[in-house]
DNA sequence: TATGAATGAGTCTTCATTCAT
DNA sequence: AATGAATGAAGACTCATTCAT
């Protein structure tokens, strides 16, 4: 039925995220295709492996594109990265487990390209004195990496609800797990106290 | 030579942190034996990666009774929950990317113990007003255990240097990447000026 | 483009006879046309295979008629035979090469009456005292057609000119490679001095 | 059982010379061992076949340096040459069906050391005067191998009593098909009459 | 006990073949 | 009628696992 690469490509994403072992025939399943075509698609598992990476790539380029982050305020460049990425935090999930990735020069290339636009906003957001110099950007940039992994694996498995992760997101990375006694605590989405395994337990 | 159980595990969390799917005889091979010892040590793939699972959450286990998390102001809790973490944060990694460890059910019930402990320690500093409520104590857990796993990543791969592992961790997580305007900033540690060294624990 | 049966078969011995195992993509290819019209043309790689060993045969079989290697005298007749025989060796060369062909019940049986009139050549010249006793009528009918298809490959390869092949073969097979001490040489053909240019058969 | 290198290589010439699309299945079974261990000695079909070649060349080089084709009288050396080959013919045989061997480089420049040697001891034998200047040296040397391959081919499907190999290659190819009217007629083999497909039909 | 050699099981891959356009 | 796309069937290959030494 799809026959499209890229649809293929997001229903590999799927099961691969989940299972880095998953047999070709599983993706081709959820593909809806048989394993031959997938492999007219892809020729091998490395080739399809290598090109959900670059996909997982493109669109963490085109996150980085559309939040405009190299423009404007840091805090608000980064609040509008949040907003980007967590559509496609599954895809950085399955870069974040997936090192093998990286021996491939071109996905490394690709790579290396995005984190630095990263760094680069934390290491104008220090300037600008909106972040904290005493965590280096590389720290930064790596953390938040990880952090968009982990809403991924969160909301695949069902323990984040997607409409909160962009308020946990960036409500936990820039502002720490403190309390912070001088300010007002920011509200947290009309929505929060939703069905999905909401936190019964406030005080 | 090496036949210690532990010695072989702590070999395999090496090779299988990194990638997932490696080969027993890679694991064999960094572990100094051949792969049918290391199968008479552990009867099986399924059962090595148990029991690399099982290693790590006694580990993280440890860490927790260590630290005393039940005990005392929720903050100064977690401060020593991130030194104890730290050293082992590279079986951290392993237990965040190995999801198919969890259909054990002995791992998985091992697994919701420390989580819940983890789960616990936030709620009591949100009690405290320590915590930010905003943020649910799940979603803290997740997140917290999310970048000990990323610090582990991190310092495998040579980008963050073990001896700046737990501030970078506990400022970034508890205090977040923003400045506070009103506060003192915590100083990093004297030698954190210096990359990606190895650091040989000063006395 | 190529839609005609026998314009096919001449392209699939071509590429045949030199990788038996060759794939019918690559025939296709050869023929100008689709796997999908050749499959149509053919139905099935057995059967393509079956008719180019039938069209070799009845070229063969062809080739004793032209020579009418029933008649006069046997040496004479074998010359004939190798004339008519050289412009279709490819086809021989992939009969030879090709011994599953003879599982097919009609291809072995035209295979026999044809090599069993090479026989009855052979036995006719050893009565009229032509050819040697002391080589089997079997053997040299067997032996010939080995020649006949090493001419096929030695011409398909370049290594023999075609318009050397008649006489080399016949002069070979007949005469041997030992020089005879008492009597004339036969002339090689005028051109056999130029090497390996395909002739442009003079009238 | 057989995990010689060479005793497989043995088994797999027998079943490859037939039928050069055998399984490796088949191959393996020949053997006497499994698919996988065939996998391990050899790494690939590719490979097997490319050994099983090499393995021919050598034998054939091994032919030449037992017949010493460099020394002496050009017919008593190519005489010795038959006796030398015709026990591995069937090795030939597969060397001459197997024309995709050629294209691996250092199989093409074994064969082509042969070929010279072979060349060079016909070359040698026109100069004393021995063969025929007729025929190119590089036809005799083409045709040669051809006929111990037909020798080959013709042994391991039954035509041909292994015991009347040489003899009848040797004779045919020296002294060719027609009876010489003015020389004694070599005596065949005493056992030439033998059970093995006899020609019941001299006059 | 530790190992190299052998293998069974199961995945990857590639064809020949069919189908929809 | 001819083709690109899709697939079933079957072989190639690679593991984890076992065995004999």
């Amino acid at each position: 039925m799809a026959t499209d690469r890229d649809t293929v490509l997001e229903a590999a994403v799927g099961v691969l995220s989940r299972r880095p072992t998953a047999h070709l025939d599983e993706i081709a399943r959820a593909a809806g295709i048989s394993r031959a075509t997938l492999h007219r698609l892809f020729p091998g598992r490395d080739a399809l492996i290598r090109e959900v990476g670059l996909l997982g790539l493109r669109r963490f380029a085109a996150a980085l594109d559309t939040a405009e982050v190299e423009r404007g305020d840091a805090e608000a460049a980064l609040r509008r990265l949040v907003d980007a990425s967590v559509p496609d935090a599954m895809l950085c999930a399955f870069l974040a487990g997936e090192n093998q990735l990286y021996e491939h020069d071109d996905i490394n290339d690709l790579w290396e390209v995005q984190i630095a636009r990263l760094h680069a906003l934390f290491l104008r957001g220090q300037q600008q004195g909106v972040f904290r110099i005493e965590l280096s950007a590389a720290w930064l940039s790596e953390a938040f990496f990880d952090l968009v992994a982990g809403v991924g694996w969160s909301i695949q498995d069902g323990r984040l609800a997607p409409r909160d992760a962009a308020f946990s997101l960036a409500e936990l990375f820039l502002g720490g797990a403190l309390r912070r006694a001088d300010t007002h605590t920011p509200a947290p989405p009309a929505h929060s106290t939703s069905d999905h395994r909401p936190d019964t337990d406030k005080p």
